[in-house]
RNA sequence: GCGGCUAUGGUGUAACGGUUAACACUACAGAUUGUGGUUCUGUCAAUUCGGGUUCGAUUCCCGGUAGCCGCCCCA
């Protein structure tokens, strides 16, 4: 590496690099998901992040696809874009094997997505989201279900119902009152609800003229005089009510919530970080019947949500609630002279019969006091020497470089004695 | 796509229209060859790129690029 100019160390714009501890801190993050999912009978899935593009080109959104992915033509000529999102994928995949699969299906995924947009705060071209779904029922258990989880999920993590809060709507209750304050076509219903989207950004004046002279559908939600939208309504409030009663404290109505994806048809949600740092929606989701019958066949009814990886672990330290996490080795192995290596490889190697336990062995001719500087760096709690001797001895002089307290101690319980000791600290 | 702010070693900062761009951390080497953390010594290492103003630009101006932030958008 002389002076010559030299290629650049950055990540690509908009996305990231995790060196091994924020690795570890972020998939001890997914780990805890998992975990959770799995608990609830989710089970996970993946899929390749390159799509063929038509999947995303339905009706009325091919300038977002064109200006807002990866997309290009691979060497045949197919079209492809880098996945934006994954529940088409999911739609997909169920859709293609829609008669072996056992309904309803509690499915779930964790990956990266991708997004050619300009990376700002919370906002970058690659990011890894939780998609979790349960497809094949209609509204009723199945939409308490999810919401009950989507809070479970926050809760695993030790975050109190007052940490976020959930805010629930029904796109079938603002369809109606849409359809009761005369939006009758679907371009302006659309139009309405980018507008009602956008509401908390602006003030009561400018959203008044925005919208125009008809009557604010907002307001017919509000008194809820016509029959389908009271019929709506109170729908809705039975299922907030519902959560109520099941131990969901943090949960509000709000009718200003639309979600921006089209093929929402029921409930739809959001949870938000009630901190005032960090007001954008940490997850979303919402009942969506129509989209697996895109690939033919009948209907069938699904509800999900999506949660990123950089609201939820902003949100993990704003509460001072991220899992403990580490991938460093617990034990360092030194070697007293380059001879000595093959010996504690192969002391290394029985040690690591117990899977959890994780071993680093000294490959370098660097002496023992700069290999347990090197352990210190590197942040390895304990260190022993290993050659010829302690071979034949059968035992090990464990030091504990926090303490440097050393002790004798056998080579066949070498690891639960630290194991323990990690769990007693 | 539009706008604002910023750009100095690997990291964090400093400085001045004028000799050799300073400090701290990190890294590396040594003091120290079967046991570390302290300390000390030494070494490596930077003005984002292009143009302009000027006797002279890292500093001032313009443009590119990159980063951060906001708008648009968020399917």
């Amino acid at each position: 590496m002389s002076g010559k100019p030299s290629l650049s160390t950055d990540s690509y714009k908009g996305v990231r690099d995790f060196y091994p501890n924020e690795w570890a801190r972020l998939s001890a993050a997914f780990g805890q998901v998992r975990e959770i999912l799995s608990s609830w009978g989710y089970e996970e899935y993946q899929a390749s992040p390159l799509e063929r593009s038509e999947l995303y080109e339905s009706k009325g959104n091919e300038e977002i696809i064109r200006d807002q992915t990866y997309s290009f033509e691979d060497r045949g000529g197919r079209r492809v874009t880098l996945r934006p999102e994954m529940t088409p994928t999911l739609a997909r995949m169920v859709a293609g094997k829609r008669r072996e699969l056992s309904f309803p299906l509690r499915w779930f995924s964790i990956g990266n997505r991708f997004r050619y947009e300009r990376p700002q705060k919370g906002r970058l071209r690659e990011f890894f989201q939780t998609d979790v779904d349960l497809i094949g029922l209609p509204e009723g258990e199945a939409d308490l279900e999810v919401i009950q989880l989507a809070h479970s999920v926050f809760r695993s993590f030790g975050a109190t119902d007052r940490d976020f809060i959930i805010r629930v709507n029904s796109r079938a209750l603002l369809s109606a009152a849409c359809r009761a304050t005369g939006y009758t076509d679907v371009d302006g219903v659309r139009e309405y609800w980018q507008l009602l989207d956008r509401k908390a950004k602006m003030s009561p004046e400018e959203f008044a003229l925005a919208r125009g002279a008809r009557k604010d559908p907002l307001s017919a939600v509000e008194e809820a005089t016509d029959p389908e939208v009271k019929a709506e309504k109170e729908k809705l409030l039975t299922v907030i009510a519902t959560l109520k009663s099941r131990g969901i404290s943090n949960i509000v109505f709000e009718p200003e919530i639309v979600r921006g994806f089209d093929y929402y048809t029921g409930i739809v949600f959001e949870v938000q970080d009630t901190s005032p740092e960090n007001p954008r929606a940490l997850l979303g989701g919402g009942r969506y019947d129509g989209l697996v019958s895109l690939f033919g066949g009948d209907p069938l009814p699904a509800i999900g949500f999506a949660f990123g990886d950089v609201g939820l672990m902003d949100f993990l330290k704003t509460h001072d609630l991220l899992p403990e996490a580490t991938n460093v080795p617990h034990l360092y192995i030194g070697t007293p002279s380059p001879e000595d290596i093959p010996v504690a490889q192969a002391y290394a190697a029985t040690l690591r019969e117990a899977t959890t336990f994780r071993t680093f062995v000294n490959l370098t001719e660097k002496s023992l006091g700069d290999q347990i500087k090197d352990a210190v760096k590197r942040g390895i709690p304990y260190f022993a020497a290993y050659g010829s001797e302690e071979e034949q001895r059968k035992s090990v002089r464990l030091k504990e470089l926090a303490t440097g307290k050393e002790e004798e101690v056998a080579q066949d319980i070498i690891v639960q004695h630290i194991l323990t000791k990690e769990h007693s600290s």
